[in-house]
Formats: structure tokens, sequence, C-alpha cells
DNA sequence: CTGAAAGCGCTTACAG
DNA sequence: CTGAAAGCGCTTACAG
């Protein structure tokens, strides 16, 4: 059980310590160039001595600079999103931001009470997976002089700044792929989402270029994972004729349908072919491996990290629409 | 584009519309009942009008209470903790705590410095992923006023409360269920991880009781992830007599052994068992089913939110260590 | 290179 | 039920 009577030292007591004002601490932790070095000593010893730790609650506040970002996505569990998290984690860490965490997806967690969150917290960056569609909650993140950062997505007309990729390309090349690899029949696995939706109806735009039969799809639920795929798989297997490719919404649904089609003896690609979207880790691991739509999300990050570090030092920032691109990636699967 | 240079609005800019004064602002936020239903109706008009959101940043500094909570986690991909961490966020956020999120795992990432970071946001809660063993940040957490909830382990001595199971328990029931199954040679694989020795220890020890051949083994490093499944299997296969069950550190490298099995046409379990660890999703899904141990990952965040509450109310917490338990969900694969 | 002092936007004990 | 005022722990323009 601890005291919790404590009183934590401040600059002031550090000051007194080291015998100079507080300013002159503050200066050492902000600025320390500017500290004469026999001075900055004492300051050291004196910090080290009653272990004081800067408050940052406080700092922020008289700065009007939080150093804190809101990162805000819709899943965490089963999710593309969580390599990008930990990799903006990484990124922003380094650079001295601390990263909230925002789950819109969850049963009461609307992503407007994670931005209202974020705004009281004066976050000086929001990161925001997907696009900001209610006009109301746009305004209001206008209206904030944080940076606004829409990712996965690439809106016409962003918040502020977009970093994303085409949703309606890559529906385009996954019809393109399909059909010089010589497949006939695709079927459609994924999540009942927005963007998810815009890839299948720019997939089935193109497809009618090269096919008549129109693609049969499967939509499920939010949240999917990995399981999902198995009722997904009976109803496919019911379908006369059979599809011969599966694009999945996620490297873990494909993952799922191969599973559920050796079960029953079908070989992968040759009976049914699955791609997958994501390339995430498993996708090259798998047996056999995933052909898959790289999407970086690591990149999406370090943009994110360069687009704010802008802002900090007031440089202009002049595309507000980064388009990171993605890239399939064939592999055994398909 | 943004314009930067707006003013944001504060308590008094409020106030003054509303024709009160800040403290009757201050108190329709945070002690409602207080204020007469006419004040605290021409507040809200207000509020709306101008587009208030309050600055917690400030009023964290006004009553050292951030309701911030520091998770900090070794990993967020392929991991167990993935789960918890979303389970937290869910819980805490209903609260109204925030969520900072530090990973441990990653290059210049040490515990030790996010640690500090919490500490210098003033987070009321730090929770801690494992053990700190490190006699000098120990101590410094002491000081702290923060309470400090050290997760998913059971020290003998917490630094304040510790909420988790026995690794030495899982071991040993892990050896008795092998032995009850019949399994004849285990082989261990997991993560080069405090933790995951520590069941390594316990069940050699109590296979001893049972059996002369002491298990095989293969440590990883971190992070561990599916694929490294692939070479831990060859690994197996080469031994000779090849084990007949796998105890694997985590679900997922027991997914990548299931996999690597049936594509060199073994039968899992006849011909290679395998347990998992943590019973995600998957091990449910997977073909064969996967037995697992459970750690009700989600009851950890609840008993974190309930120790925190008890906390901020003055209650007494008579616990310092809460044992959540562990349990061997038998499935298909062994 | 350093200090005195005002200010960041809240909260709350005190008084009424 | 409400207000005036002090205080939370920093930063920084200004002056030296």
């Amino acid at each position: 059980m601890k005291q919790t009577l404590s009183k934590q030292a401040r600059l002031d007591d550090v000051a007194r310590l080291a015998g100079v004002s507080s300013a002159t601490v503050s200066r050492f932790f902000n600025n320390p160039d500017v500290v004469a070095a026999a001075t900055a000593e004492r300051i050291r010893t004196a910090v080290d001595q009653i272990g004081y730790v800067p408050n940052l609650l406080a700092g922020g506040l008289a700065t009007n600079r939080s150093r804190l970002v809101a990162a805000l996505v819709p899943h965490l569990t089963n999710s593309i999103f969580a390599e990008t998290v930990e990799a903006m984690v990484g990124e922003l860490s380094a650079e001295g931001y601390t990263v909230m965490l925002g789950v819109t997806g969850l049963i009461d967690q609307t992503l407007d009470a994670q931005i209202q969150n974020a705004l009281a917290r004066r976050a000086d960056t929001i990161i925001i997976t997907g696009i900001v569609t209610d006009d109301e909650v746009r305004n209001r993140l206008k209206r904030s002089n944080a940076t606004i950062i829409e990712t996965w997505g690439l809106p016409e007309y962003p918040i502020d700044v977009a970093i994303g990729f085409s949703h309606e390309d890559v529906g385009v090349e996954i019809a393109r792929f399909i059909n010089t690899r010589g497949y006939q029949r695709p079927h459609l696995l994924s999540a009942r989402s927005k963007r998810a939706m815009i890839r299948r109806d720019s997939l089935c735009r193109e497809w009618s270029k090269f096919s008549n039969n129109e693609p049969t799809e499967t939509l499920l639920d939010i949240p999917v994972h990995f399981g999902r795929a198995r009722g997904a798989f009976a109803e496919i297997r019911r379908l006369d004729p059979m599809p011969d490719i599966v694009v999945c919404g996620s490297d873990s649904l494909a993952q799922g349908i191969i599973v559920e089609a050796k079960s029953v003896g079908l070989r992968v690609p040759d009976d049914l072919a699955v791609i997958g979207f994501g390339n995430s880790m498993i996708a090259g691991e798998m047996r056999p491996t995933i052909t898959s739509v790289e999407i970086d999300g690591a990149r999406i990050a370090r943009v994110t990290a360069e687009v704010m570090k802008k802002r900090a030092t007031g440089q202009s920032q002049d595309e507000n629409k980064i388009d990171i691109g993605f890239r399939i990636v064939a592999r055994e699967s398909a």
C-alpha cells in the first residue's frame, strides 16, 4: 500500500536546491543550449537528488502545446490497424509525443465522443482512421487548432490533411489481376464497411469490362475475424457454379478460407484461389502463402510524423492529400 | 489548409455570455447538481453557441487529477495483449479516463522511458504489463502519487497492486494435462521471455514426477509471430524420437505449428498434438480447434477499472494481489 | 547567461 | 445557489 500524501517536487524545489531561478531550470529542460555549463551541472545534480519529474500538464498549459497525439481506430484486435498504431506509437514517442488511444468501434465509444475527448485534452494532432463525413464534426475539427489527419482514405476535401490511398484503384487493380490470372468467377468476402464497399463497387465496375458474370458476394458484420470465414465458406461452397477465387477484405479472412478449403480437401489455389488484404505478416507465412494487397501502415505512421514536424516548425504543408499507394503482392494462393 | 490563429473559447467566454461567473460554469461541468436549473440552461446555450470545449490540461493541473491512465505493453501486433488493451480502453473511456499507450518492446522505447513519460503526464494510474524488477524504477514509482498496477504476473511484493495469475501454476497444470492425456514426449516452444521461462521451469519440474524424459525445447527471440513456427517445426521434426506434443507460448505459434504439420501430411493431434496459450479467438476457430490456456484479458481490464474506482473514491484497497486465474480449454488439437 | 513577473485555463475553499 | 480570489506548476517576453 502506498502513502498518497507525499508532495511531488516542483520546478521551484529544484531551483532552490540549485541556487538559481525556476526560469533557468525551465530553460535547462527546454532550451539547454542557453544555460551555462556550470549552472546546468548544478541543476542536473539537484534534479537527481530530489527525483524531479517535470509536470507536462502544466507545461502544456503554459505553451499551448500538449505534445499529445490522439490516434483513433475502429478496432485493435483482428485488425489491420494494430500495426499502424504500433508503428505510430514508435515513431511519435521517439519525437517526444505521447499517443492517446481511442477505439471507436466499441459500444458506447462513438467517434464523436473520442474526438471531443481529444479536443478537450488539447491534442496537437488528431489522427482519424477513415474519413469524417458528419458536417457538424468536421466543423468542430476545423475550428480547433489541432492538426487533423484523416488516414486510409483520400477524401475529395480533407478536413486538413489526408494520408491514404485510393480504395477505388484497389478495386480496379484487383479486378485486373483476377482477369490476368484467368479466373472466371470471383466471390467477394468482406466486412460491411464504407471503405470495403468502395473497393467492391469499383472492382465490379472494372470486372464488367472482362466478363458478364457479376461477382457473387458475402458481407459480414463488423468486427470481422478469422472464424467468420467458416460460415462464409459454407455459403461459397453451395454456390453453383462455385467461385474459383475469393477476394477477402482481410488476410485473416483469407487465412480462414484457406483453412476451411483445405479441411474439405480443396487445393488452394487450384480448386479455389484466395486473395487477402493488408499484407500482414501472416500473408507471407501461411501455407500456401497468401496473395494480398500491401498497404504500408508504417509509412502512414512515418508520413504522419513528418507532417506533424512540418506543422510544429511552422513550415507550410503544400499537399493536403498524400497518396501512399498500394501494391498487389502475388504469392501462392492466387 | 486550416487557419491556426483562432483563439479557443475559455470558461470565461462562456461565463460572460451566460451572465454568470466562471466558477459557476465550472460547477456546471463538474458538479451539475449544485447549479440552478435556469442557470444551467443559460450555460448550456452559451456552451453550444460558442462551441466551448473544456481544457483538460488546465483542469488536471488545478485538481491534481489528470484522468489519464497509462497502459504499457510490450507489443500490440501478434500479441496476446492487444485484446486486453482494447478492453481497457473500452472500460476506462466509459469511466471518463483517457488511455495513453506505451509500447515497451520497440527499439529505443524502454519501459523506463515510458514510465518516465507517464509520470510526467501525471497519469492517475500506470498499468504495466509484467513485473518491474529494477529497484531504481520501483522506487520512482512508489514515490509517485499514481496508482501502479502490475498485470499478468503475481509478484511476491507488488509495487502497489498486482492483477494476474500464477505462471508457475500454469506450468504445473499443463504438465498434468499432458500426462493425463497420455502424451510422452512434450516439446516446449516459446519466446525467450521471463514469464515464459517461469512456466517452462515449473512445467519441467512437475513433468519430472511423471516421466524421465525431459521435455525438449525451442526458444524464440521476441517478437514472436506465426511464421516463426516454420523453423521451429523443422527443428522439431528432426528430433529423434519426435515429440508427440508441442506446448506453444501463444495461439499464433500453435496455429503455425498446425499449418506446418498438416502441410507435410501429419495429422493433428494423432501424429502431433499442439497446445496454445492465451485462448484467443482463433483457438476456437482453427481447424482443428486449438487446446489453449485461457487468460481472461478483459477481466484484467475490468478489475483494473474497479481498483481505480476504489482509489478515486478513497476506499481502501485491501488485497494487493488479485489472482484472476486461468483455465485449460481442451479442444481438438491435444 | 539569468531573474522577476505575468500568464496559460481551469478548480475550489471561503464567504455570502 | 453563486462570486471573488488564490492557487495548480509550468513558460517566456522583457530587462539586464
